[in-house]
RNA sequence: GCGGACGUGGCGGAAUGGCAGACGCGUCGGACUUAGAAUCCGAUGGGGCACCGUGCAGGUUCAAGUCCUGUCGUCCGCACCA
């Protein structure tokens, strides 16, 4: 069979008939959306991975096709972002136009790859056509109080004058210059994903996703419960801690304040100026990385002033420590010295008192004691443990109205602004008169500009474009500048799977009824590596647009299946710098688009990926030729009369329909590779039956064959279409309902037993499927291997696990 | 440091608590060939043939790769979150 030919056949059959448009209209079938991660188009050619993403993700949807569902497969690009931009800065070659081509290329190959994408709902997130409502989505967000400003710091070069993305700092330098980066504040814009937090945690409940991806994002969620504390200074000030140990608040012998917190300064004394000066300048000097250590020593300055315990009424000094992130909590911590580690650590370093407040139960305390204990010289709470002195303590801070019960979380804002070139512009216009005003929705899109110098020269790109930046005010007709960032690409990729539904619309970003009509994602895969951010960003999306009466669904993805990673052969991830890369392409020319598919399928776990290894590519090839020779044979036979349906036939059969019924759960399961075992079982099962001999049914031959096209299709689409035609098959093998397993054809007249004496197999045989429990039971003590065994010993148990084992415990 | 996943032949990998190693690679043997390639058929965990085998040590069970406890190793995620 000439590969190639039957390919491009094929892929231009299907083209011609629109095979693989979704048809809205079409209610009979019901509706599945299959959706693979779009493909980020940084490189000119697809590799592995998407290869690895893409194939089997398109052999299920296939599969459901032939189950009978209409199923909506779309693909896109994920078009903005920073690897198109650094790539301009090198090579001088436009982002746009560099991109443009790498899509060019990459549909090409995509369409080679035979997957049933539609193509006419493709999207690319840096067209006018997308991005004007990416944009409006900011605007919606921006109306519900979603998007606000404020400032936060940024890793700054002092040396190129310019922001860098945390990939750009390399062990706390510039990638370019190497001097060192500092920390910036810049006001940004935020997204509040805050505002969801308990609804994004509680969601996973409800869907149909990885534990482990579940697990990842409710620690990214983090949600504590805790007590806030308030500290009133000696010079009125006032300010609130935030504990989860509430219990050990009569052992606070002093509180650290983040560096950053705005009363910092404010209660420092003249004679500590000049040191409290100095270490908020070496605080800010510190990356994030290195502040975020836990193995770093910790490290602080005394204020001057004091502040009073407000259940001791004790007088203790207040601190900076950059150990206390200004992000979390209050950004300000009360220290317990004997049941903190960090605290103890300070406390130690420092020369503060370590005040012991709770005692371990029945044994020694040894400090610092971190664990639940009963609580001591906290008079009237002593005696009272863990969680209920907890409860109490909180309770009486909340009634003499300093403080109480708080629930915190880790999760932070999303921050979307970016100093960047090649993204969605910002929509807002500032005026030195009303301030940041949005773009009235009829303006859209903000459009990026193309003449634009993007190399690094001290500012932003969009803010040295005064074509860009000069507008005028919307509100009061002034003179006004635009936002000179652009969004987060993460805003993009927040609604596409939305868009898909509506691909073309220019009135709105999507027609209510379609999206219902489609979504949610039945099916949705791709990479681990978005666990947190993409999949948490995507989930906000859709529950805000819900709550702004655009969407009627709480999740955007019921279901959640994670590719692995296909490793370089030396077991690393592929990289240029590893030079292990390996590049489907060779493979795709010399064996051809399914033989490839077949084998990322059939020789790695899918969830689990590995290291690259091309032995079992050959055995694929052959495999596919097996399968071939036998549709020849098959291709020539007619009906006939009176066939033998004996011992073999029933085999064959059997072999059929088991293989059926696992090949569909295992397909269900994105269990591909044994898939894949089952139809080679089946085939083998089909040889065995070509090469016996006398008379055979050659009828149920040519049925076995026929199904075994049938499920194998999905995994070879082109090369089953080929068989299917061989066949005499009338239209499209997907037009074809996917085999379905006959119950009858599954049931044996008898099956094969292991007998056990005292858990020890003595040996196999057949019994009958009509046999009970208790025949059973009488019938292996008739044998012979049984009967050695069990002489002159009495049968104190049987256990019989029908089909399978009979273990007679004797003694 | 915390959390999670994983650990099975020479290799990739299978096994609702019920015959460990499906399927394939590789290897060995045979058939067909002048010969090779290709193809087909068969064997293939180890072994002293009693048994022993799923990283290691225990436990639960009639029965453990699977469940529990501890331990070592690999990978991933989070990492001063008060």
């Amino acid at each position: 069979m000439d590969i190639k030919k039957i390919e491009k056949k094929w892929q231009e059959k299907w083209e011609a008939a629109k095979f693989n448009r979704f048809d809205p209209a079409d209610k009979e079938r019901e509706k599945l959306y299959v959706l693979e991660m779009f493909s980020y188009p940084s490189g000119a050619k697809l590799h592995i991975g998407h290869w690895y993403n893409y194939g089997p993700t398109d052999s299920y949807a296939r599969f459901k096709r032939m189950q009978g569902y209409n199923v909506f497969q779309p693909m896109g690009f994920d078009a903005f972002g920073l690897p198109a931009e650094n790539y301009a800065i090198k090579t001088g070659i436009h982002p746009k136009d560099s991109t443009l081509k790498n899509i060019e290329t990459m549909e090409g190959q995509l369409k080679a790859m035979g997957a049933m994408f539609d193509w006419s709902a493709e999207i690319k997130t840096c067209t006018e056509e997308y991005y004007k409502w990416t944009q409006w989505m900011f605007l919606q967000l921006y109306k519900k109080g979603l998007a606000y400003r404020k400032e936060a710091p940024v890793n700054w070069c002092p040396s190129c004058n310019t922001v860098l993305a945390n990939e750009q700092v390399v062990e706390g330098r510039c990638e370019r210059c190497d001097s060192p980066v500092v920390r910036k504040n810049l006001t940004q814009w935020f997204f509040k994903i805050t505002a969801y937090a308990e609804e994004l945690l509680s969601g996973l409940d409800t869907v149909d996703w990885p534990e482990k991806t579940k697990n990842m994002q409710r620690n990214w969620i983090g949600r504590s419960t805790g007590c806030e504390i308030e500290f009133e200074c000696e010079n009125g000030e006032k300010f609130k801690v935030y504990t989860t140990r509430c219990d050990t608040v009569y052992g606070v012998t002093y509180v650290v304040l983040a560096p950053e917190h705005p009363l910092a300064r404010k209660l420092t004394t003249p004679e500590q100026r000049d040191a409290v000066e100095a270490y908020i300048d070496y605080a800010s000097r510190a990356n994030e990385i290195e502040r975020l250590s836990s193995t770093r020593e910790k490290t602080g300055v005394f204020t001057g002033s004091y502040c009073t315990n407000p259940v001791t009424g004790k007088k203790i000094p207040i601190y900076l420590a950059d150990y206390v992130l200004y992000s979390y909590g209050t950004g300000a911590v009360m220290a317990v010295p004997a049941h903190d580690e960090r605290d103890f650590a300070f406390a130690t370093k420092y020369g503060l008192p370590i005040v012991k407040v709770i005692e371990k139960q029945g044994g020694e305390t040894i400090l610092p004691f971190t664990e639940d204990g009963i609580v001591a010289c906290s008079s009237p709470f002593d005696g009272l443990v863990g969680e209920e002195a907890r409860e109490k303590i909180a309770a009486c801070i909340a009634s003499v109205g300093k403080g109480g019960k708080k629930v915190n979380y880790r999760l932070r804002d999303w921050l979307v602004s970016r100093q960047r070139y090649w993204g969605a512009p910002i929509p807002v216009i500032h005026c030195k008169k009303c301030g940041a005003v949005p773009v009235p929705e009829k303006d859209l899109p903000v459009k990026l500009p193309y003449d634009v110098e993007f190399r690094p020269d001290g500012k932003s790109p969009l803010a040295k474009c005064e074509k860009f930046m000069n507008t005028t005010c919307p509100k009061c007709g002034g003179q006004a500048l635009r936002d000179p960032d652009t969004l987060d690409t993460f805003v993009c990729s927040s609604w596409y799977y939305l868009r898909y539904a509506d691909p073309k619309n220019d009135k709105a970003p999507f027609d209510r009824e379609k999206v219902d009509r489609l979504l949610p994602v039945d099916v949705y895969v791709g990479g681990a590596e978005h666990s947190c951010m993409h999949l948490l960003y995507a989930r906000f999306f859709t529950k805000a647009l819900r709550d702004m009466g655009y969407l009627d669904f709480d999740e955007p993805f019921k279901r959640l299946v994670h590719q692995g990673v296909i490793l370089g052969p030396d077991g690393n991830r592929m990289s240029k710098s590893h030079g292990n890369v390996v590049s489907p392409d060779d493979y795709v020319n010399e064996y051809g688009a399914d033989a490839f598919r077949l084998y990322l399928m059939f020789g790695f776990s899918y969830t689990e990926g590995g290291p690259w290894n091309d032995d079992g590519i050959k055995a694929i090839s052959k495999f596919m030729d097996r399968v071939e020779k036998l549709v020849n044979r098959a291709a020539g036979i007619g009906k006939k009369q009176e066939l033998p349906f004996g011992a073999e036939e029933k085999a064959l059969n059997y072999a059929r329909n088991f293989n059926i019924k696992r090949v569909s759960e295992d397909m269900e399961a994105f269990s591909f590779n044994t898939a894949i075992a089952r139809l080679m079982e089946l085939t083998n099962a089909l040889y065995k039956y070509d090469g016996l001999t006398g008379e055979k049914n050659l009828w149920l031959f040519r049925e076995t064959v026929k199904d075994l096209v049938l499920l194998l299709a999905p995994c070879a689409p082109h090369f089953c279409e080929e068989l299917w035609e061989m066949l005499g098959g009338k239209g499209f093998v997907f037009e074809q309902p996917f085999p379905k397993e006959d119950q009858a054809a599954l049931v044996l007249d008898e099956k094969e037993y292991a007998v056990q004496v005292n858990s020890k197999i003595v040996c196999r045989v057949m019994i009958p499927t009509a046999y009970s429990e208790k025949e059973i039971e009488e019938y292996v003590q008739t044998l012979p291997e049984v009967a050695e065994k069990t002489a002159g010993k009495s049968v104190k148990k049987c256990i019989v696990v029908l089909g399978r084992l009979v273990n007679l415990i004797v003694g």
